[in-house]
DNA sequence: GGGTTGCCCGTTTTT
DNA sequence: CGGGCAACCC
């Protein structure tokens, strides 16, 4: 048996040098004045299961960090017996700042992080309990995929037909459910390949226990099976954790449900945070009856709702209301605004469009005058529903020269590049990891393709070892052989390195040594160049690591790279990744059934798919402050072909008392009249194709305190457009003055303007200066 | 082993 | 329309 109990946790030394002295009663705890009545209720309810609902904008976050604030400053606990978990890193962070500065220094002993870190946490400190070596290696998706399409192969499975990210997506769901392959049912298994996943996902894990693997599922899969295994660990974890608290709680899914339920099941202080309309994630796992049924599970549980909205004017909230109350599978609050706000404001806008171009296009218009008006570029964002829409958007911020960002994308972590730096370091670091040898081995080209990989991988299966030092056994050619041999020895080298090497220091040597930068720097597309940038980046971001293996794990857990919220920039980004963000003027853009409400989410899951859509309108809704421009096209381009259709259904739903209309009654869409009762006649009789764009936009959308009316023709275009290579040429822009060109995407050129900076324009815009 | 062409398919995305 | 990938050719 371990002596695990005895020994203490370092927080727990410095804790006891630290621990505050608690504070006299609660009205001299400085933060709880500025709190309402129901968040005051949710800071102070501290015994006992407690769950809050909370309407957008109401001031979750501040309730969560006052409530532990509250906890530790009366002495209830100390700080590393508060177990805070949260559902990104971005918000993990966020809290851990405003805890600090609340609480100060002892807020770094809360175990504040996300379920993903908290599950390593666990897992570190118990690996053998757990069926881990040490150190085991945390997957990152690209390494699932790769070890799922080789199962499949290896079974004859074609994966054209039956995609291995299709099968991984399964397997995943079965994990969120907690579920291990022994409890899959044969009739749970039949919706896909022939019923044979199961199997797969049996061989799936059996691979990972080879690799000394875990996969995202497994870090909280297991942290489940070590404590069905080990009871006096879960007792240990379950009398550490006398308060327990859950942001985002209507996201969780079954198995960190069960998580939690074991770890609350001794002091019951579990205080959930969440709202059930903003449950936007199901189709990764979320379980919304996790918070619709949490009266059930902790039966003497307190609700609390959160209904003053800090945020937003009356009509955005009347909309969004008035939107939400469509859905009936919800527990039902009702938004109102704060008292002591200027509840006025204007009403939502609704417009429609011909076209998808003709939307963008006049939504930058609209974003450039209420940037004249006033409004931080910062402060506006564009909300799509599919990725694919922010393409429009970016092209008339370029054309108009806004700057703007696409949040989400392809994030630092996941670009090509960086993975295979950090798989160059984990192989340094452990040269039993195959996944990161067949990554890097043959990056940069080394002459090693399928065969010499093939007679590895046999040698590795018939003696048991790691694919790196099978190469000693396997059969090769002499010249492969002395690539390879020379490849183990640089290993080698970088590996006498480690202890004396500063990691960035390292890094470098390793992806220079290995070719890796010269395979770049050989490559004369601009992709090149940005991925040499985003090394340079990486090695920025490694200042901040103490040890490699800090680095690797965070590497692979945080996906977002802390997006840097720069300067003053327009937000463009879908409606998932804007949860939990809010700004004074956004644009819901797209508003079309079939496209929002998207086709695919009524066709699999029918009317909960609708009430899940309608969930994503309303967190788009009540995003907004001040402002929100909800809009709709009668065409648009989809795939290269041209696409009708008729408004959202959502748009309908829209209360008329809090609307503002510009769309024409004789709305026809081909074949099909589209009638609007609510609306009322703007222009009677003439049909919104029929139409010209300047007449219809003239009375609203223009900007009265006139912008010049044809940007476009204000620029001309360049006679040396079609020059391959531009970058350091002198240039000119009506708008922007002189400039040097520093980069170039395409038609798209970064600019470094005398006077104004970097901007990116496009190359018709610019004239030879 | 590496480069090229031509076909297929196409929500949302965190850890 | 455009990215990803597999078959195909050198």
């Amino acid at each position: 048996m371990s002596d695990f109990f005895d020994l203490e946790e370092p927080e727990q030394i410095l804790e006891y040098a630290s621990r505050p002295t608690p504070l006299p009663e609660p009205p001299e705890l400085p933060f709880l004045s500025d709190l309402n009545p129901e968040q005051k209720q949710a800071v102070e309810q501290t015994e006992g299961p407690v769950l809050v609902l909370s309407g957008a904008g109401t001031g979750k976050t501040r309730v969560l960090t006052t409530r532990i604030a509250y906890i530790l400053g009366r002495g209830l606990a100390t700080s590393w017996q508060v177990l805070a978990v949260t559902f990104t890193n971005k918000a993990s962070r966020e809290m851990k700042e405003r805890l600090e500065k609340m609480i100060g220094l002892s807020a770094r002993n809360v175990w504040l992080g996300t379920f993903h870190a908290i599950g390593i946490r666990i897992l570190s400190r118990f690996p053998a309990e757990a069926g881990l070596q040490p150190r085991f290696i945390v997957l990152n998706t690209d390494d699932q995929e790769r070890l799922i399409k080789q199962i499949l192969i290896d079974n004859g499975i074609d994966v054209k037909k039956y995609t291995p990210s299709t099968v991984l997506d399964i397997i995943q769901r079965w994990k969120d459910r907690g579920l291990e392959p022994e409890a899959i049912t044969p009739a749970e298994d039949s919706g896909y390949c022939n019923g044979q996943v199961k199997g797969f996902y049996r061989i799936y894990q059996n691979r990972l226990q080879e690799l000394n693997a875990v996969d995202f599922g497994d870090l909280l899969l297991r942290p489940l099976n070590l404590f069905k295994t080990h009871p006096e660990i879960l007792g240990y974890y379950q009398k550490q954790f006398r308060y327990i608290l859950v942001d985002e709680y209507q996201d969780t899914n079954v198995a960190q449900y069960l998580l939690l339920r074991l770890l609350a099941q001794k002091h019951k202080n579990i205080c959930c945070v969440g709202d059930d309309d903003q449950s936007i994630y199901s189709w990764r796992g979320a379980e919304v009856e996790n918070i619709l049924k949490f009266q059930e599970v902790y039966p003497n549980a307190l609700i609390i709702r959160l209904e003053r909205n800090y945020r937003s004017t009356t009509h955005i909230l009347g909309a969004a209301s008035a939107l939400i109350a469509n859905n009936t599978s919800r527990l039902g609050k009702t938004l109102k605004v704060a008292d002591g706000r200027d509840g006025s404001g204007e009403r939502v806008k609704v417009r429609g469009y011909p076209s998808g171009k003709q939307e963008a296009e006049r939504i930058i218009l609209q974003v450039e005058d209420e940037q004249r008006r006033g409004t931080f570029l910062s402060q506006m964002a564009v909300l799509v529903r599919i990725s694919s829409q922010t393409r429009s958007f970016e092209d008339e911020c370029i054309k108009l020269g806004i700057p703007y960002k696409i949040i989400g994308g392809f994030k630092f972590y996941e670009r090509e590049e960086i993975r295979d730096a950090v798989a160059y370091l984990r192989l340094v670091l452990n040269p039993n990891d195959d996944l990161a040898f067949s990554r890097i081995i043959n990056k940069p080209r080394r002459g090693i393709g399928d065969g010499a990989l093939k007679s590895i991988t046999i040698a590795a299966k018939e003696h048991h070892i790691s694919l790196f030092d099978a190469i000693a056994w396997a059969e090769l050619r002499p010249s492969v052989r002395k690539t390879l041999d020379a490849f183990i020895g640089l290993v080698r080298t970088w590996q006498s390195k480690m202890d004396t090497y500063e990691t960035k220091e390292l890094v470098k040597h390793i992806l220079e040594e290995s070719g890796y930068i010269a395979m770049w720097q050989a490559d004369k597309s601009l992709e090149a160049e940005t991925r040499l940038e985003n090394i340079k980046e990486l090695y920025t971001v490694l200042d901040d690591f103490e040890t490699i293996n800090a680095f690797i794990e965070y590497a692979t857990l945080v996906t977002d790279a802390d997006e840097k919220t720069t300067g003053e920039q327009l937000a463009i980004m879908t409606l998932h990744a804007s949860k939990g963000l809010e700004f004074e003027t956004v644009f819901l853009p797209g508003w079309e059934d079939g496209l929002f409400p998207h086709q695919k989410a009524l066709d699999e899951c029918g009317e909960q798919g609708l009430e899940e859509e309608r969930r994503l309108a309303y967190v788009g809704l009540t995003r907004a402050k001040k402002k929100a421009f909800i809009s709709f096209a009668n065409k648009r381009l989809v795939y290269g072909q041209w696409q009708n259709n008729i408004p959202s259904r959502f748009v309908e739903e829209l209360p008329p008392e809090h609307i503002e209309e510009c769309i024409d009654t004789s709305f026809e869409y081909g074949f099909q009249p589209y009638q609007k009762n609510t609306f009322n006649s703007y222009q009677q009789g003439s049909s919104f194709f029929d139409q010209s764009e300047n007449d219809y936009f003239k009375s609203s959308l223009t900007p009265e305190d006139s912008y010049p009316t044809n940007i476009r023709a204000s620029y001309s275009p360049s006679p040396s457009s079609h020059h391959s290579r531009r970058i350091g040429k002198r240039v000119y822009h009506e708008t922007f003055g002189f400039g040097t060109v520093i980069r170039e995407e395409g038609d798209r050129l970064e600019v470094h303007f005398d006077d104004v900076g970097l901007k990116k324009v496009l190359a018709r815009f610019l004239n030879e200066g």
